[in-house]
Formats: C-alpha cells, sequence, structure tokens
DNA sequence: CGCGTTTTGTCAACCGGTTGCCAAATATTG
DNA sequence: CAATATTTGGCAACCGGTTGACAAAACGCG
C-alpha cells in the first residue's frame, strides 16, 4: 500500500496507474467544442436542457475524443454509482448461481454493474459485507441474508434494500411462495402410498428452512400423512449423507429436504447401503438446482424460480431508485414440483 | 437513467440517497481532533507520517464519529478503487465457480472488491464489458477469453491485466498445465485396455480445446492408442447428449471431452441408449465441475485447480499493483487425474 | 418595434479526499 | 546554548464531474 504510492512516478506525469492516453474530460470536449464545461456536463446527461444544436456539436466532440464519464467523479458529488450489491451467503452454493445470473443480466440491461461479495454463511462477515458495500452502491440486494431482521431494516434505512427468501416486514422481499410447490409434492407421495414422511431441516439461522418446514407439515396433514422432522449438520451434500441414518430410523418412506444438496448427499448414502430409490424411498429435494438431474435417478425437486427472484430484486431497487415506493407486501414467486426419478410408488 | 435524475428530489436537501447520518467526513475529525484535514488524511493513509500523539487523537475521533472514507473521494484523485474486474463468460457455467471463488476470497482477504461482469460467450459483450470495468476497477482478470489476443494486450497496456485459461505473450497469464493430468488419463486408458480413442472438442474460439487435443494426440501417440478428434455443436450437456451418435460411429471405446458438461450429457445419451459405462466404453471429463460426482457412475475427470487460478491471478494483479514486474512466464498450475466410476476396463 | 417570457449558456461552488510545498516545532549535535 | 537537522502540521491546489443562480440571447406578442 504504502510502496504503491512511493515507488516510482515521483518524477513522472503521475497520472492513472500507467495509461498514457489518460482519458478525456467534460474540459476537453469544452474546450473542442468551444463551450462551458458545465454545457457539455448539462448535453451528456439532462436530455433537453440544451439545444439541439450545441447538443451535436457536444455529441461529436466527445465521439471524437471518445470520451467517457469517470464514474468516481460522477458519483462524488451526486452519489449515485449506477451499481447494486448483491451479497449471497457461498458463492459457490449453486442455488445462488441463478439469483446471480438473474441480477447481473436484468441489471446490465438498464446500466448498473453488479458487485458481488460473500458473507461465507457468517452472520458477522455478511453485515461488515453489506456495510462496506452498502456505501459504494445505489442499493443492495440480500439474498437468503443470515443477520438479524433489525440489522437489516437498519441497513434499509440507508439505501434502497431488497432481500430474497425471507420475509420482513418494512423491507422489499421477494420470496417463493413454497405452498404450491410442496403441496404438489406431499400430494404426489400420498397418491404414491407413501404414509410416513421425513423433512431434512437446513440450517437454523436459515429463515426458508422454518417456512419449508410448516409447509410440509401443514401438506402432510391435509393428505393424512405422518410427518417427522430431522435436523442435520450442514446443508450440503456431505450433510446429506450423515443424516441417512436418522433418516432410516425414523420409518419414513419419504424424504423432503431442506435443499437438494441434502437431498443428492442422502441418496447417495441410502444407495451406497443398498436401499433402492425410489422403490423403497423417495427423496425430493429443493430448488432444482445445477445437477439435479445428473444423478441417477434424476432427482424430484420443488423448483425456486431463482433466476426470478433476482430479476424481480433487481427491479425493485431500481423502481426505487426511481422515486418509486417500495411494494408492502412481499414479492411472491410460485414454485413447482419437478418430478424426475426420486420419488414414485412405494414397492413394499 | 433520464428520470432517475429528474424525479424528485428538486425541493429536499438532495444529500446521501436517503439516508439522514451522511457519514462524517475527514473535515467531521478535522474539527472534532482540532487538526487540519490534511493531517487527518495522513494520519489515516501515510503510516508513520504524523506522530503517534497526533495518529491517535485523530484514530479516537475517527472511531467516535464511526468514520468511513468515501471510496469515490479517494477514487478521484489517486485512481486507485480498492477494485478488480473479472470477466467470466458465463456465470451460470460451474467452471467459473472455483475461479470466482478463489479471486473473491484472495481479494477480500487483502481488502480489495471483487466485480463480477459476464460476457455471454460473446466476444463483443467481452471487450465492451471489459472496457467499461477497466475504467472502474485497479485490475482485470480475464477467465477463458473470447477476444482477439491484441485487443486483450490492448486492455493491459492501460492497466494491470491477467489471463486465465489461456496464453498470450506479454500478458501474466495463469494457465492449467494439461499434459500431467491428460497424460495420465491416456495411459490409464491404455492400460484398461483401450485402443481407440476420441476427443470431444469445445467452441472454436476456446483457445483450450486446441490445448487439450494436442495433449491428447501426443499422449495418444505415445501410448500406441488411436486418437480422432470430433466437435459438439455447444460445450454443454445438451452438446454432449447430441454428439453421441457421433462417438458411437467413431468406434472409440473411450472419450475424453473438452469438459464435464459434455461428458456428463454424453454418459447419460449412451446409457439411454443401452451402453453400460464403464464396461462398455469410458468416458473422462474435463475440470471436475460441482456435480461430477452426483451421476452414476461418478465422473472420471482431469482436475484443474481452478480455485488457485484465481487466487494466483489476484496475486499476480495485486503485485503488480504495487510496483511488482508481471511474471514473464505464464504460470503453470498442476492438473492431475480424479478416477472416478466412469472410465476403467473394456470389457469385450 | 418594444416589452415580457422562455430558452440557453456561463459562473462558481461543491462533493471528499490526496499530496507537493513550506513553515513551525521539535530533536540532535557540537 | 546556539546552530543545524529532522519531524510534523497547515495551506492550497487538484481530481472530474454536477448544479443552483444568474445573465445573455432568442423568441412571442400586441
Amino acid at each position: 500500500m504504502t510502496d504503491l504510492t512511493s515507488t516510482g512516478a515521483a518524477t513522472a506525469p503521475i497520472k492513472r496507474g500507467r495509461g498514457e492516453k489518460s482519458s478525456a474530460t467534460i474540459y476537453d470536449i469544452a474546450k473542442l467544442a468551444g463551450v462551458n464545461p458545465s454545457t457539455v456536463s448539462r448535453a451528456l446527461s439532462k436530455p433537453g436542457r440544451v439545444s439541439a444544436k450545441t447538443q451535436k456539436i457536444i455529441e461529436d466532440a466527445a465521439a471524437e475524443l471518445n470520451y467517457q464519464v469517470n464514474p468516481f467523479a460522477r458519483a462524488l458529488p451526486t452519489g449515485r454509482t449506477q451499481t447494486i450489491g448483491l451479497i449471497v451467503a457461498d458463492i459457490t452454493n449453486p442455488t445462488f448461481f441463478d439469483i446471480i445470473r438473474g441480477a447481473e443480466t436484468t441489471g446490465s440491461a438498464r446500466d448498473y454493474t453488479l458487485v458481488l461479495a460473500e458473507s461465507a454463511e457468517s452472520p458477522e462477515t455478511e453485515v461488515t459485507a453489506a456495510r462496506r458495500l452498502l456505501s459504494t452502491v445505489d442499493g443492495l440486494i440480500l439474498a437468503s441474508p443470515r443477520m438479524d431482521d433489525d440489522q437489516i431494516r437498519d441497513l434499509a434505512a440507508d439505501k434502497p434494500v431488497a432481500v430474497i427468501n425471507r420475509e420482513i416486514t418494512g423491507v422489499p422481499c421477494v420470496v417463493p411462495d413454497v405452498n404450491k410447490g410442496i403441496s404438489e409434492a406431499v400430494r404426489s407421495l400420498a397418491a404414491n402410498g407413501h404414509q410416513k414422511l421425513a423433512y431434512v431441516a437446513g440450517p437454523a439461522q436459515s429463515w426458508m428452512t422454518g417456512r419449508r418446514w410448516e409447509g410440509v407439515k401443514a401438506a402432510a396433514e391435509w393428505s393424512k400423512l405422518s410427518a417427522v422432522r430431522l435436523e442435520s449438520s450442514k446443508p450440503t451434500v456431505d450433510g446429506g449423507r450423515q443424516v441417512a441414518r436418522d433418516v432410516l430410523e425414523s420409518g419414513a418412506t419419504a424424504v423432503i429436504t431442506y435443499n437438494d444438496l441434502l437431498a443428492i448427499g442422502l441418496m447417495q448414502e441410502l444407495q451406497a447401503g443398498g436401499m433402492s430409490v425410489p422403490d423403497q424411498i423417495s427423496i425430493v429435494g429443493f430448488d432444482d438446482i445445477f445437477g439435479a438431474d445428473f444423478t441417477t435417478p434424476a432427482l424430484t425437486t420443488v423448483r425456486s424460480p431463482l433466476g426470478e427472484c433476482g430479476t424481480r430484486a433487481v427491479t425493485i431497487l431500481l423502481d426505487m431508485l426511481q422515486g418509486h415506493e417500495a411494494p408492502l407486501e412481499a414479492v411472491r414467486v410460485e414454485t413447482e414440483l419437478v418430478v424426475r426419478g426420486s420419488s414414485g410408488r412405494l414397492l413394499v
């Protein structure tokens, strides 16, 4: 850090890192076009504020110098950065891939750049990252946040914030409505002769794991199935493997897991132990992540349209930035059951 | 864009988005500490420039006001942004996950923020994104770039650039050295009785597909196997399915594919057609992506340490930013064969 | 053609830091 | 204790845009 400034360039005309053509400024344009810099600024960002004639002259000059605004110079007085932040718990968790992509795509379509940060599943890192990011972006998206409701409201008091996969009053949220997908799943399991159902839960800090369990419980009751909740150590393939033993002991013939990774790990472990899926036990995951159809049998899962969640969150944010009000109600997106090979008729 | 500025806020005290406590500045600190703003600036960013005593006074004042630098104000005069850009062809392509994570982790460890952009596999979008990003970051990483060598050199002339998965003279590169992994793979196939080998190539713009083919060809020659090259339509699961027919026609009993997705698609299609893997045909992928072990049999693959590539690229970049020279030679990282179930003895 | 209105462009201040240069304060030395 | 060397802090300019206030120019109208 220190060296950075003291190394060379002491005598040289310090400018831009190492580039030579230290890009044109509005002053250069002004000189070339024979007008005042402020006129250039207006021509370039306040449509209609200058006459069509000068507008053209300025635009031509800008093109000739191939001018690009300096985002920092613009951000300094205005606070606008044309940037939105996205915080996810774990970059390598495929659940987030679609969210990231949805957000990135929608953002760039409206000339916003996405800045990504990871919280490594830790509430503390998450808050730190959020604070750091918040000062440099126009708005923030929290995907499956682990921090407190109040901390989120704090952030939201500073700048527009949208939350994905969790519902918090007073903050705009986009949440998959699990009920449709879950009831489809439970009904389908009931129709296939299952009577005892297990739900493998995710991390305690996850708001979603609770919603999903409630959905499963309710749907099971409705379909006259018994349902038990089992805890997993972590929401990964490995966690799924570890919970296999509990699943067997529970006597359930159908399992719904908090997410697909758990389902995959569970299925691998059960198969390794000689169980046949779905003949002896049916497995249903959650999210339809990348790779859910790589398994044999392919995984039946409740799909959340995560790409859409990303898109919606960005849209809400950008709307808020334009002065629109945040939606009072959480935006709900539909979930659906994707039937593949891992669930089916119970062969006694 | 337009509306954004003209909508509201005309009468309101425009300040910071909507926050109230529009964060403290060095001027506030200076007032509180009874010193000059420039002294504050020095205390906070030039270790050793001010006396320990004033240093402490200033730090206390900063803490009390819980001051955070305004990154834009800092970036404006210095050009430093504490930010590095990463451009990938496709965010949802799992090949990049590890690169992204490696880069993110290494970056944040050194207080750099990662900005991510996607080129959607298009050389044009890629150049645009790169240019846009370049002006706002301290350095840029291109992962598997699709643009011309010269365009990359152009970028590199402006700011530090590092390239992953491609070798370009004059630009620092991090490339997996495929030879070790490939020869392990080919030797293992030869040892298992295979004589005819097929390589399923990736997209023509991909520099890597050529390297891998050359590696396969050379290793095959050395092991006295025959090798043919087949083209795929796209480097995805679907592309793998489509190439299955050509693979069968080629008469090869062992296949190495450009990447894991192709391998998985190919395996699924062959199995669906009644072939047994690996008894009748062995399949080896490339990259060991997330999910490569979800398949049955799990995929044998040549693993590139992509996380390490990300880490190395960031390290090179940050070193360059500290004034170090860019490494003249491409940095090579080792690849290795990960033997799983999809390759093995040929049962005739 | 003169007057009021609207449009268009200029001036200057500001956003919040950084840094070269200089003078004051302090430390070192003979 | 004076003279010199070294720290330390202050001043002011600058980075590159934005924007409110105002004046000049262009326009409309009786």
